[in-house]
DNA sequence: TATATACCATAGGATATGCCTATGGAATTA
DNA sequence: TAATTCCATAGGCATATCCTATGGTATATA
């Protein structure tokens, strides 16, 4: 069966003439005669009966009119609204984030992108910064909010921005109240911080093992908001994103930036290296380099 | 846009491979890829991203999909339906019949086919024989419950019974108890009869003329009821068909067979030739065959 | 790093398909 | 009876589909 053949026979069907349908169909009468003639074989019933005179649908054919008819409005359809639909960003998006950022910066972006086009259907996946890179690698997720560093052939990284880390104190702790903290001034500390599964947590340890600070660790959990907690309970202080100290309206806790040498994380997206970003991609990178970045 | 570009495309997006998919639909992979690349320019779209390493659908691509999926679905149904539609009887009929026999033989008929085949579709067109007769010719309607003669090159005629005509007397009237009535017993009675519009009413007259019997018509009316009513006041008597007398409950009225040379019509199913008879209309012929002639 | 493997694209040729014109037979109309 | 209309068939042409062979690129293995 081929769509050709479905239009020609709703063409002989309502012009109840097999010449009158090759006219309009703008080809000659033998050959929707000979079309006819093969759908008829491949479905193996008798569609019309020859009158000499033009040609009347059998049961069979009959019973075929209303399926030939939805096939080719189907076939309409899908050529005339494929590209509105494009258009109107109806599509899917697939996002990915690591744990440490997802919660500060996709509910707003997505919100947006949810506004912006009502229509699309968006997926989020929080995970491990490996395991994003590897569902990008296979399309499993378009794009995925990550940080630095990230060796990988296959992955197009934009970084749209920093994120200082703070320190994170209670806020009963002299050193909340004094100002120009530095580094220095933690070396004696308790500190609490993040399981290194998570890529700042990792990032934390390389930090202070790049100024060659000892840290006094008395807890490696694998939340922020269980880090939080402790520095809360006074058990120790903590290295914590700006983003996640711009949500954490806790009164028990402080966050002061260290005044040299602040060290801070990228804020990247990662895309597959080869696809095409799919249009609701490049709308939420817009929204969230603007939300991180705002002018 | 084809089928068959669809069904390759359908299974390229399922196997994310264009070898995988070729393998499945079993032809050769630049055949596949060939077909992807021409779908993608007729609907000026790019479906997949090649990765290398398989290919990922685009925005363009997962529009497409269900869509595509929504189209072959179609296909297959009617390429499997059709013929258990067909089995089932799930077709249309046009039944016509002239004003008068229609009311005495098509309800218990299309009563029972609507019982043998309770999805069909019934029409039923109620008009004389030569509107009747045309409407077959023109395919119309599909068969035509009428009275001979017909004379026609592109009709086929099945008699399938005999109709007597009763004489209709007023329940008082002297004839009616006698016995043994012939037509000569009627030259001097008034009569009422119906128009020659109607076949039955030139059957009456070609009957009393070939039997040189003047009739003495005080009415001519345009519908049996009309006659029977006539009748019933005394204005004269009438011949009526069996098949309506049968269907006279009114005591006011009486019903006498002629003793020789009874008159009747025909009771016959028109056809048009050369088409192919629908399977409903087939089993109507049946039901009203042995409705006529039950045996 | 070098080699082998997997995958998609392109090229060129064989085959099949769709469409054409010409023509014949059957039915209808003048 | 002749002219017309309509569908089917025959044969040829152009195109499209499919094939094999091959090259380039990315991935897996030695």
């Amino acid at each position: 069966m081929e769509l050709h053949q479905l239009r020609y026979f709703v063409a002989a069907a309502e012009a109840e003439s097999i010449s009158r349908a090759a006219d309009r169909c703008g080809i000659a009468q033998p050959s929707l005669s000979q079309q006819i003639r093969k759908l008829e074989t491949t479905l193996g019933v008798t569609l019309f009966d020859r009158l000499g005179r033009g040609v009347a649908l059998t049961d069979a054919g009959r019973a075929l009119l209303p399926r030939a008819r939805r096939i080719l409005g189907a076939v309409e359809e899908a050529e005339s609204n494929l590209q509105s639909d494009l258009d109107e960003g109806a599509g899917r998006l697939a996002v990915g984030a690591i744990p440490t950022m997802a919660p500060y910066l996709l509910p707003a972006a997505l919100n947006q992108l949810r506004t912006d086009f009502p229509r699309c259907e968006i997926v989020v996946r929080e995970d491990f910064t490996e395991n994003l890179i590897e569902a990008i690698v296979d399309n499993r997720i378009d794009v995925a909010v990550i940080s630095t560093p990230i060796e990988h052939d296959l992955i197009d990284l934009d970084v749209i921005g920093v994120d200082p880390l703070l320190v994170c104190l209670p806020t009963k702790h002299p050193l909340l109240s004094r100002g120009g903290i530095t580094l220095r001034d933690l070396r004696d500390q308790p500190t609490v911080t993040l399981h290194e599964m998570h890529c700042l947590g990792q990032q934390i340890s390389g930090f202070c093992a790049a100024k060659r600070l000892a840290q006094n660790v008395v807890c490696r959990t694998t939340q922020l908001s269980t880090v939080l907690e402790f520095v809360r309970l006074g058990l120790g202080v903590s290295l914590i994103p700006e983003m996640a100290a711009k949500h954490d309206h806790n009164p028990e806790r402080g966050y002061v930036k260290l005044s040299r040498q602040a060290p801070s994380r990228d804020i990247a997206l990662a895309w597959r290296k080869g696809r095409t970003r799919p249009r609701l991609g490049l709308r939420f990178f817009e929204i969230i380099a603007n939300n991180v970045n705002p002018n």
